[in-house]
RNA sequence: GCCCAUGUGGCGGAAUUGGUAGACGCAGCAGACUCAAAAUCUGCCAUUCGCAAGGGUGUGAAGGUUCGAUUCCUUUCGUGGGCACCA
């Protein structure tokens, strides 16, 4: 009988489905133990083969933590808002909610195939209004709140309100300043707006104005990932930044609390260290300077008021609104100019290229209130308005950005740090002595910050003040496939829909396009959007992570249909005991459901303030991306480039003759080079465009094409042309035998990326459990690999020979009842206990080798005994339980191996007596002699000094000193 | 650029707290079985010098600490991920 595991995987997935064995009580008088997956986001390629490789690990965690004894909760569900399935709906029409049913079937047949131990009644999608309803209802509750700075934790709104009508907002101490601050009388006399525009600064989810990617050839905003290179993914138009109304969640006032919950959970150092990074706490004074000739204050923030001596000059941020105002008439024109260039850029490049360093002097100069000098004020793209005050003091000599930037402007630098400023580069010291520094003069650099606070402080020209790099949360979209926000505008005040009302239903819309304005698609629904009188629907949706911030609360009583979670539930559930994923969603993903837990909990809702007890990070399978090159049409030609928009003409170059451009960008001519090389195309589109054109590398831009659309790396033309209507009359340019060359690349494996591959299709060919064993043998679950399937022959390998143990080909059933051995019982006990270690440290790629090598032992010793293998069986059911399960039943038992009990680990069976020592002369081995374990370090030099091979080595003469480690070595020095 | 991770044979990777570098597997080579193939089994397999015995070198690179470093420290290079509207 052979290995037929496709008949077997089919048996028992059918069975366990009918028997229900995945089924999940919320009552149990075992410990509970809860297990959670990143859900994923059911993209239209379908499960890749990098998805299993969390699911895997938590799949045989859960199954091993049910066979120790405990009642499992492993969910799963899908992330099913987002903005590749509305880019889907804009490409062909397909409604997002159709495309995204057909996909998480996809999605789900793909994963039962694997064998997961998913109960999928309590599958939640985000989608589903059922689901959203609950969403839109934790953002009622986060628009109905506020952060009290007293309690430091999330209140009612109405707490607040009662206390402005009875005490006002009055300042502790000091002076009430208009506009801040203001009585109870004063906040009664105010009209409802101007009450709801003072709430509205409070609420955790609030509305501001802020900064997006506006692309207006599109007429829509764009996500960072649709531009690239500053201008449209799609068609290349260019971008700007433009300020719109946008919804945000304060999570800036948690940002202490959520510093402090990191003490509290087990997730990685380098995880918690990048969510401190990205929360960005930081120490310093914030300080106003005089503006010389102006009414204004620039009012800088920085870390590091010790070295104010040292200031050269101001940077404000281009979007700073000083800079209209204090803008000297002779550097007007030059700001503008500056101004216009800086609006094409984003953030990203704006801080990355610190290479290109560009600016503007305003024409205005603070003064410094210590030395009495003037200060030149400028502008630069690297400092952001955003963070701090969105200006800085630089000090060249302690600051290379600084630096880089007077040595480009020629700005003298002011030297405070002597011989530790080299004239060459910049020196960030806080340990050097100050000098040229005034009352700062002698004091150690971190010495004289907080002597420079409380000075600043005594002056009354500044405050000590703590600064976070983290900003609120953008909370809106303007886009379609989204929750709806339960809003409607009235008169400018947002007024909430009431919790009855929910859940408020995305209306079906036949166009995806956007709304005017840039407003999201749901502005076209006249109907939906505006209401009796002037009312109007906030047309926004919320962003991909507002349905994941609470989805592990969901699972644990998913069909409730009167509260989001009973608290029974939570309570019994409590904190996810392990959540698997990628480090990509280190700060994202991770800090918002982490705010949205405090928050619940802050009001009550729930009963712990932390999601996730421990983190484990899965590494990325990457995948092998092809590119294709477009050359940037805009640019190279000028001329005609209404004509190849009209025609929607895109041309795409080989990569070897890319390759050819790189070698010698400066003398390499595009037009004369092609029809040299390629007399025949039709260069009917390029007439009239001067021979002289230069294309440049960075005119070329790289575009991710279906790695199934390229054999190796030959592009499939025509399937090229017909994969996106843009591309349909696209110029592509081949080498001289027509032959089209894809650039390749390895990166994360993503369906925008078109780099997937299908798990179904090794399922097919070699079973779910080889595939499932084959990721974990691939190496450490944690690291990032690029897919390969080289290696799954030997893992199929194993499982047919742990098959043989049991089934002769010939012979049938071989395996008997035969009493075991102490040999082979020791093989059984010491793959009980690595697997057991193993596991529980999710070291699976060596858990899968030990149980190669325990297969590979019984072999030897040609044991078929059902004491023996039973045992192994137990082991495997988490990493592969098909094979386990029939070969359970092949050996006679009844009941599910799923519910068997672990074996456990004698150590007796395992002691050792002496052990083969390696004998080092200066560390290298030069032999190896057997010694019992409880000899003392004189009888192991005696020994070890009679050997051969030593005294050969020792030429007569005494070692200086032997070192003997217990159970490890021994090293002869000489 | 900044933050985090990572770098070991032809390849994936292994190596408690610093203690025999290369477990396990893939590929490769040689052989057995077979009419043949598949499957299976046996042996070899970092590199270099050597007929061999045995030696030298070797964990991205360069230094350092140590009796001993893949492991700790410093510097540096490459790669991957994140950088706020992809999920």
């Amino acid at each position: 009988m052979e290995y037929r595991f496709n008949e077997i995987e089919k048996k028992w997935q059918d069975q366990w489905k009918a028997n229900k064995v995945y089924k999940v009580s919320n009552e149990s008088a075992k410990p509970k133990y809860y297990v959670l997956d990143m859900f994923p986001y059911p993209s239209g390629a379908g499960l890749h083969v990098g998805h299993p490789l969390g699911y895997i690990a938590s799949d045989i965690y859960s199954r091993y933590k049910r066979l120790k004894g405990f009642n499992v909760l492993h969910p799963m569900g899908f992330d099913s808002f987002g903005l590749p399935a509305e880019q889907y709906a804009l490409e062909t029409g397909q409604h997002p909610a159709d495309t995204t049913e057909k996909n998480i079937a996809t999605f789900k047949s793909q994963l039962n195939k694997i064998g997961f131990c998913y109960d999928w009644d309590r599958e939640v999608r985000t989608s589903d209004p059922q689901y959203y309803k609950w969403t839109q209802w934790i953002f009622l509750q986060l628009f109905n709140s506020y952060f009290c700075n007293t309690e430091k934790k999330a209140l009612p709104i109405v707490l607040l309100i009662k206390k402005y009508e009875t005490k006002g907002a009055m300042p502790k101490t000091g002076e009430a300043i208009p506009g801040k601050h203001f009585t109870a009388a004063e906040w009664k006399g105010y009209s409802k707006k101007q009450q709801e525009d003072i709430l509205m600064k409070r609420r955790l989810a609030f509305c501001a104005y802020g900064e997006v990617n506006w692309c207006a050839a599109l007429g829509t905003v764009l996500a960072n990932d649709e531009v690239v290179n500053g201008v449209s993914e799609r068609g290349g138009h260019p971008v700007e930044k433009r300020k719109m109304r946008q919804w945000y969640l304060r999570i800036t006032a948690y940002a202490d609390r959520l510093l402090e919950g990191l003490e509290k959970v087990e997730f990685s150092d380098s995880m918690k260290e990048m969510q401190r990074n990205w929360i960005g706490k930081s120490q310093g004074a914030e300080m106003d300077f005089a503006i010389k000739n102006s009414a204004e204050k620039l009012r800088v923030y920085t870390t590091r008021p010790d070295t104010i001596f040292g200031v050269d000059f101001m940077v404000v941020a281009p979007e700073h609104e000083l800079v209209n105002k204090i803008t000297t008439a002779d550097q007007k024109e030059e700001i503008e100019k500056y101004l216009g260039y800086v609006k094409s850029r984003s953030e990203r490049e704006r801080i990355a290229e610190v290479k290109q360093i560009t600016g503007c002097f305003t024409g205005a100069y603070a003064i410094n209130t210590f030395n009495g000098k003037e200060i030149p004020i400028w502008i630069g793209e690297y400092v952001l308005a955003g963070y701090g005050t969105g200006a800085i003091m630089a000090v060249p000599c302690g600051d290379q950005r600084d630096f880089a930037f007077a040595k480009h402007f020629n700005i003298p630098i002011t030297n405070i740090i002597g011989n530790h400023f080299n004239g060459a580069d910049a020196n960030a010291t806080k340990e050097a002595v100050l000098e040229n520094s005034g009352f700062l003069n002698g004091f150690l650099m971190k010495d004289a910050i907080n002597i420079a606070v409380n000075k600043i402080e005594e002056l009354g020209i500044g405050i000590r003040k703590i600064n976070y790099r983290m900003r609120d949360a953008g909370f809106s979209r303007q886009r379609y496939w989204g929750e709806p926000f339960p809003i409607i505008w009235s008169d400018g005040i947002a007024i909430p829909l009431d919790a009855a009302e929910l859940a408020l239903e995305l209306p079906h819309v036949d166009k995806y396009g956007p709304g005017p304005e840039g407003e999201g698609p749901l502005a076209n629904i006249d109907e939906w959007t505006n209401l009796p009188g002037d009312a109007r629907r906030e047309t926004s949706t919320m962003p991909g992570y507002a349905g994941s911030s609470w989805y592990f609360l969901r699972y644990m009583d998913p069909h409730n249909i009167t509260t989001f979670c009973d608290r029974k539930a939570s309570d019994y559930w409590n904190q996810v005991d392990i959540y698997i994923g990628g480090t990509e969603h280190a700060v994202g993903h991770l800090l918002y459901s982490r705010l949205w837990t405090k928050i619940l909990f802050d009001l009550g809702y729930i009963g712990y303030e932390e999601p996730f007890k421990k983190l484990v990070n899965q590494g990325m399978i990457q995948g092998s991306s092809r590119f294709v090159y477009r050359l940037k049409m805009s640019i190279l030609f000028r001329e005609d480039y209404d004509f190849f928009k009209e025609n929607n003409v895109d041309v795409f170059i080989s990569d070897n003759i890319r390759l050819n451009f790189l070698k010698d960008p400066v003398n390499f001519k595009f037009l004369p080079y092609l029809k040299t090389k390629f007399p025949d195309l039709d260069y009917s589109y390029f007439e009239g465009i001067p021979n002289s054109v230069e294309i440049s590398p960075d005119l070329m831009i790289p575009l991710h094409v279906d790695v199934k659309m390229v054999d190796g790396f030959e592009l499939d033309q025509d399937a090229f042309k017909k994969w996106r209507s843009e591309f349909e009359n696209a110029i592509l340019i081949t080498d001289v035998d027509g032959k089209f060359i894809c650039k390749g690349d390895v990166e994360k494996m993503s369906k925008s990326k078109f780099n997937t591959e299908n798990p179904n299709d090794l399922v097919d060919k070699y079973g779910a459990d080889t595939f499932r064993m084959y990721e974990m043998f691939l190496g450490p679950v944690e690291m990032s690999k690029p897919w390969d399937t080289k290696g799954i022959e030997g893992v199929h390998r194993f499982l047919r020979k742990l098959w043989r143990l049991f089934n002769d080909e010939l012979k049938g059933k071989i395996w008997t009842e035969d009493k075991a051995t102490d040999a082979e019982l020791k093989i059984v006990h010491r793959t009980i206990k690595k697997i057991e270690e193993d596991t529980e440290k999710f070291s699976f790629n060596t858990a899968v080798s030990a149980f190669m090598i325990c297969i590979n032992d019984l072999f030897d010793v040609k044991c078929h005994k059902k004491e023996v293998l039973e045992k192994i069986l137990i082991l495997l059911v988490p990493y592969a339980p098909h094979i386990a399960e029939e070969l359970w039943h092949q050996l006679g038992n009844d009941g599910s191996i799923l519910d068997a009990k672990y074996p456990e680990f004698n150590p007796a069976l395992l002691v050792e007596s002496s052990k083969e020592y390696p004998i080092s002369i200066n560390g290298k081995v030069r032999a190896n002699i057997k010694l019992a374990l409880d000899l003392d370090q004189a009888a192991v030099e005696q020994i070890v000094l009679q050997n051969e091979v030593i005294q050969k080595w020792l030429e007569g003469k005494a070692p200086k000193k032997i070192i003997y480690v217990k159970n490890k070595m021994v090293n002869v020095v000489i």
